[in-house]
DNA sequence: AACACAATCTGGTATATACCAAGATGTAAG
DNA sequence: CTTACATCTTGGTATATACCAGATTGTGTT
């Protein structure tokens, strides 16, 4: 660790201090202006290295409310196609969805081209809150061809969308493609997930077909980058 | 884009600028020092919005080089065991590969665990450095079984691992166990990545096993954050 | 007990300024 | 032409300070 800067030195000792169980896990951190009376330092400095700190995922923030230390990263494998409730309660953790909105609108361009649907087809749109153990984690944004889902709004979309569409519509996700990268948060997602507008997410989009290789939904899912950790194995098929 | 606050309106008219054209990709942008006056603001503000842009992967920096617009990124498929510099040429880019440091080392207890060794066995270690169109985007730490692999240091380090082995110990990469997540770059990658320490970065690790099921080494690479997104497809197989 | 509202605490944004460290550059010496 | 060195420019780190906006808390009313 590098401690030739007074900001590396603070970070060094704030990291000690959240290694060692000073501070529990999710639990708050000193407000910003003590602690940088405590460091002999000023709010500037001090900021820099909490940013620091929750850029490699050891803290995390909440607008206006302070710095938690981050639990453990929930695994992710997206080969496997578990779905959220399933993949967090088989890791001990408290699953949780809220329905922030469901309504029938008009394809955009961009999800025509995604979907491969034509020009003023319709599609739902729903947006979900999810989180473990009560802190929200996620915020996913889903688009699902309305022709081949009648009705859909009609039931529970506070649970797993696999397990709504097997249950009811005899349609399975069989196979995704997938892709990932780091981003801002786009202010939607980063007010939803109480974030700072601008703070660093991992955006992970999926485009889904049923057992037929039917497209049938894409979602974006904007997770805390501190949440997870994606994790996959593949064997070569020569 | 919010504009509601001075820090979001340069963030957004230094996005649009960059989306026009106005500077090319890769190229450098002017002085912060010149930009806060451009913009009516201090350096301390300006540099808000600079890494903010950062974080979304639009502009980039090298250490006391100055910010530069980011090019698009590669794509990075993990269940394909392409190499590095099939993967960048495929794209249309210049892949380029630096050995840092190549040795043979007792194993660490942690290299241990990863590759099933037992104490006081070796390995080779490598580091080295890749550049996609001589931009260095990937610091990689290799961890190598020593007992299969004879002499491997005698060989051109600067190729792609998977070739060598191919070529000279009749070996494949068959099976990959890899994770990833978002982490604030160490001390030693930023450096030779020409980044302040600190700066965000995505791990990407894998444990990699040859025809035989058998462990053969392990990777720890370091990309910088904006320069790949992870995209792979899957099937379920019931 | 429920509600309304004000006071207080928190992080978020912003200005002004200074000095440091490393990269880039130009110039003089070899 | 190359090398060594001083100089200039760049971003990196740091202090001091101020005000804003939303979250939390406490208090008094209904």
């Amino acid at each position: 660790m590098d401690i030739s800067t007074h900001f590396g030195r603070i970070r060094h000792a704030l990291e000690e201090q959240i290694i060692s169980g000073v501070f529990p896990v999710c639990g708050r951190l000193p407000a910003e202006r003590l602690l940088s009376e405590r460091f002999h330092t000023t709010r500037v400095t001090l900021r820099e290295a909490l940013t620091s700190l929750e850029q490699d995922g050891i803290i995390y923030r909440e607008d206006r409310r302070g710095w938690f230390v981050a639990p453990p990263r929930l695994v992710y494998n997206p080969t496997k196609n578990a779905n959220f409730h399933d993949m967090v309660a088989e890791q001990g953790h408290t699953p949780d969805t809220i329905l922030i909105a469901a309504d029938r609108i008009p394809s955009t361009p961009q999800i025509q081209q995604i979907l491969g649907l034509p020009p003023l087809s319709q599609v739902y749109r729903l947006r979900r809150l999810r989180s473990i153990d009560q802190r929200v984690v996620l915020f996913v944004e889903n688009f699902i061809r309305a022709d081949y889902f009648p009705d859909l709004l009609d039931h529970d979309l506070s649970q797993s969308l696999s397990t709504l569409y097997q249950e009811c519509y005899q349609t399975v996700y069989q196979h995704v493609a997938f892709q990932l990268y780091p981003v801002a948060l786009p202010e939607q997602a980063a007010s939803l997930l109480k974030v700072t507008k601008g703070s660093a997410g991992l955006l992970i989009s999926r485009v889904n077909r049923d057992q037929s290789n039917r497209i049938i939904d894409c979602d974006f899912e904007y997770w805390r980058h501190y949440a997870l950790v994606v994790q996959a194995e593949t064997t070569t098929r020569p």
